[in-house]
DNA sequence: CTCGACGCTGAGCAAGCGCTTAGGGCCGTA
DNA sequence: TACGGCCCTAAGCGCTTGCTCAGCGTCGAG
């Protein structure tokens, strides 16, 4: 259980101590879950006592809010520059997908607190996410209805295929380990080949069947 | 908040008692996680008092064990039955998506315990488990390879595709509430259809065009 | 050199946790 | 009536939890 990812993660946050707490909360919530992580194990992780998390976050779920709503923003981040890229409906869901999908994959410690610890969110906190996830929501449905309304996507229900889309990418952070699974990269890929099937109108259809190699 | 759903769930397990601690640590555990759930509630529930739980189950976690263990039980059941049935690769698969996606919705309680609660079991229990969900895994890869082989689907990643197929299904758990989406019925399908526009080689397609009716 | 602000620690508090134990009512059998 | 087994509760034990607080060292400004 090593963590190879995160490069620059929360580059330039504050004093460098609330930055190594936050990235020791991502690794133990990402680990055990919010509610079976104490603060003494962040606290241990960044290497100082349990009473100097209290100094850079008043609560132990303001700590999960910072990381849920930075996260968040990246998430959205990833879609943003896919839905605002140039090219077809198909080239931008493609792009969307691929991105989306090995970010989650990429990022799955991050990625599991931002997509299985909503619950453990206070109330206002909790309704702030709620927005970024709604944005998230909003971009990829409009590259579908972009397409639909193109002829280049054949797709009865869009909500519900945009939702589909979502999920998909979204239980990457469930099922990816770092050690045991493919590449990021590839999952991506094939993701991306995957929803491509799902939404392409037939006549559309031969400009995929050469396949995703480039 | 109702629970419409489970309709003779538990049926005919041990003492009436245990069956409503079952029910309430579904309940408990799907709400607020297993733990962040106390024994105190899940008893409340149940209508007992705390330490009643202990005649019925020696822990906490094997409470947890038994739901996860039916819970998953059932799930193959779900996969089972349309690997097992007779007609074409792709009618079973569809068969098996619209039954396991639908299933996930309708149990969508007891689906985020199976789904979501595994890190908390222990290591044994977290064994048997396991193996469980490698035969889910199997039954729905093995759909796939036989419609490779019939040249009815044109997959190139078998075992990545049907990772995607499970994972779309299991993810309804994620997103599914019983007050605001859509009947369980017609995730069942929209699925069914998104995952065979997924696997379908070019040639078939005509054979799906024409819709689901038999 | 003095001093206040900052980052941090050691010790510990009140609350809540999972779980145990002693005992009480209720049942079918004798 | 007597009795053993089954369910259940009231009380509470030992421990861990999130969080606080008094105090200590370091450092730039005056």
């Amino acid at each position: 259980m090593q963590d190879v990812q995160e490069p620059a993660a929360w580059g330039g946050v504050e004093p460098e101590a609330a930055q190594r707490l936050l990235t020791a909360g991502v690794e133990a919530f990402a680990e055990r879950g919010y509610h079976a992580t104490t603060t003494r194990d962040i606290a241990g992780r960044a290497g100082m006592s349990p009473a100097a998390l209290y100094i850079h976050f008043k609560t132990k779920e303001e700590l999960l809010f910072r990381i849920s709503r930075v996260g968040h923003e990246r998430a959205r981040a990833v879609i943003a520059a896919a839905a605002e890229s140039e090219g077809t409906a198909g080239e931008r869901l493609a792009y969307a997908v691929r991105a989306f999908a090995r970010w989650h994959a990429e990022h799955h410690t991050t990625a599991r607190v931002v997509q299985y610890e909503l619950a453990a969110l206070g109330e206002e906190h909790y309704a702030e996410i709620v927005a970024l996830r709604r944005e998230i929501d909003r971009l990829v449905r409009g590259i579908i209805e972009d397409g639909v309304r193109d002829g280049e996507f054949a797709v009865a229900d869009v909500p519900g295929t945009a939702l589909a889309v979502l999920s998909l990418c979204v239980d990457v952070a469930r099922w990816f380990s770092a050690a045991g699974s493919r590449p990021p990269e590839e999952v991506g890929s094939l993701y991306a080949d995957l929803v491509g099937r799902m939404v392409a109108a037939p006549d559309a259809r031969d400009a995929r069947r050469h396949g995703p190699q480039k």
